[in-house]
DNA sequence: TTTAGCACTCTCCATGTTAAAGTGCTAATA
DNA sequence: TATTAGCACTTTAACATGGAGAGTGCTAAA
């Protein structure tokens, strides 16, 4: 499907006028309209003509007969990969992201945050995937005894993650008893990626023959409950969905409905965000490209945030495919960068 | 304002019907539908004036002069202190929400399944807030360095609740030094209350002239820190939101959109929630008696759970004012029972 | 290749009509 | 005195009607 021709300069003006027209607008744009805001001078049977070219290749659309044309997702892309004019951020702009976004402690206020104004900033919903980290490494893990043969597990990845389990243990252990497993564990696994530490442990229950302790078995068993399923939960932060119910193109309940259960069930969502980890800069879906009905008349501009120049989010903005995209690329954008600043490690002041 | 005159019998009756007959249909009842389907032989004329007396005591409005008439949130309220005849769940519905509580290590999770249940079976919005205990008991803490004068330290409340923080110190110190401390603490506060422990480290603090060498200090002032700010974070689940886009008295784009913000902003449910913890059984908001103008086409069924015959927290259903109450009211008692079962520690076996 | 002109289509809105439902009032009835 | 029948009145919902406005496609002329 190699469908390109007749794309001369003046339909691609033209095209360009009408998306920008129906964007401010939110009417199907007539040729009337594009004649005097286009600045080529031609009459509106021109236009008509052209209109008529650009339907044929799937580009616009018109609603019902005496109606303007309105752009498909496929005009839109046209528009958005070679004709749009974006808009950079001015100082204010750029500060108040910078303000919002000023250091904490806490990296999930952080995420809470960039997410949050991502939405106000925009009016629509803004969204960020919590850091992942290729490595996590494990810094400590620790055991209480609970009632019975019940232990609470408790480690620490990263640095700063923190991480709890209830496991189940063959026998009562006393609480020394469980923290001498934990100072076991922690003297060999500490600083090695979870990764390794699962393939460890494995390995040091297959061969038995070891010569190993009771006390070691059983630490080595304790870990490997602590440590057997996946610990990466991949989740994300959404604020702001509200926004899109004064959206008139997701007026329909049932539409909105199915929206906001895609939402809450998070797993739509999430596989979206992580096809645009590998991209680079600002990546955009529109209507059904996404893949998903739901998000048929939605699109969402992201951009990955990083951490010590390695990628480990997603975070951008969702809202109807008729957005101001010149104006929610570079905030999004933008805001990728002032987060991965945000995350990254400070300078050590000596 | 003693306003119960004229309130026969009979009266009652044809309220009752009106409500039940209202609530089943979703249509202004007519005094001919009414005559039909009370027991009572009257005719739709004599019902007209036992309306007007109704409608006098603000017990049913009309919306237009031809229309039949629908019942206030006062006609509701009286329909379900005095009039309503609760139909008990039978055995598969309870063995569904017994089913669904099945014992589970985290709690988190077994509040979670029951709102989901709640939410399922009632086809509105389920919520259920997260335990809280009166006295929270310190288990255990824990410090871990971080880079330069940054400490993370972890907590165990409860047997189980995991908390962190992150915390400064004055100075860096090492991972021995802060093991030490930690150790010093767990030894005296272990087993105390929070509330205690925090009156205790105050005190501390203030009696310098007492004979505590440096480490001692430095471990009561990260203490000080870490219980610093209070937390109990008092937090809820909230399911099924969707559910309630599909009743025609909320398609009101405006008013639905201030329901789910303040679904997602949580203060004004907590408060409301709140409330609902002193009374004993199942509790009922209706419309506007919430006092929350977002509430105002919406009726609260909650009931309190308990854990250790002690009331923990608060779970319950959110809809539209016209709901099924007779079968509404039993689910939510059932499964605040079933909750605390659930929740409550298993029976030790030797 | 571009444009003017024109017939045509579709939506929107205001208007009107009718049927159905239900009320309130009055006067008759038990 | 409480109840009922009868009737005029009101309101809504559904449907038809009929311009006005906007915009198109086509054709023929420039």
């Amino acid at each position: 499907m190699t469908n390109k021709p007749k794309l001369n300069e003046r339909s691609l003006q033209l095209l360009k006028t009408l998306v920008e027209r129906y964007i401010s607008e939110g009417q199907p744009v007539g040729s009337r309209s594009l004649a005097k805001n286009s600045q080529l001078q031609l009459s509106p049977a021109t236009i008509r003509n052209v209109m008529s070219d650009l339907e044929e290749l799937g580009l616009v659309h018109s609603p019902h007969t005496s109606a303007g044309r309105v752009p498909t997702a496929k005009g839109y892309r046209l528009f958005v990969d070679s004709l749009l004019t974006v808009k950079p951020l001015n100082i204010e702009e750029i500060n108040l992201l910078q303000h919002g976004l000023e250091n904490d402690d806490d990296e999930a206020k952080i995420v809470d945050k960039a997410s949050r104004l991502l939405s106000e900033v925009t009016q629509m919903a803004g969204v960020v995937t919590l850091p992942r980290r290729e490595l996590v490494s494990l810094r400590h893990i620790e055991f209480l005894p609970l009632s019975n043969t019940r232990v609470l597990a408790i480690f620490v990845t990263n640095e700063q993650e923190v991480h709890n389990k209830i496991i189940h243990t063959s026998k009562q252990f006393s609480a020394a008893e469980l923290q001498q497993a934990a100072n076991y564990l922690n003297s060999i696994y500490s600083g090695q990626s979870l990764t390794d530490v699962r393939q460890a442990i494995v390995m040091e229950m297959q061969q038995t023959q070891k010569q190993m302790n009771q006390a070691m078995l059983d630490a080595v068993s304790m870990a490997h409950q602590t440590f057997e399923d996946d610990q990466g939960k991949e989740d994300y932060v959404l604020t702001g969905e509200t926004n899109l119910m004064d959206f008139s193109e997701l007026a329909d309940m049932s539409r909105l409905r199915q929206l906001f259960e895609a939402f809450g069930q998070k797993r739509s969502i999430i596989h979206l965000l992580d096809k645009c980890l590998e991209a680079d800069g600002v990546q955009i879906f529109i209507g059904e490209e996404s893949g998903y009905d739901v998000f048929d008349c939605c699109s969402l501009v992201t951009s990955s945030y990083s951490v010590n120049d390695q990628v480990v989010g997603v975070l951008g903005v969702i809202g109807p495919t008729r957005m101001a995209y010149e104006k929610i690329i570079p905030y999004v954008d933008v805001t990728a960068k002032l987060l991965s600043a945000a995350l990254n490690p400070k300078s050590v002041t000596p």
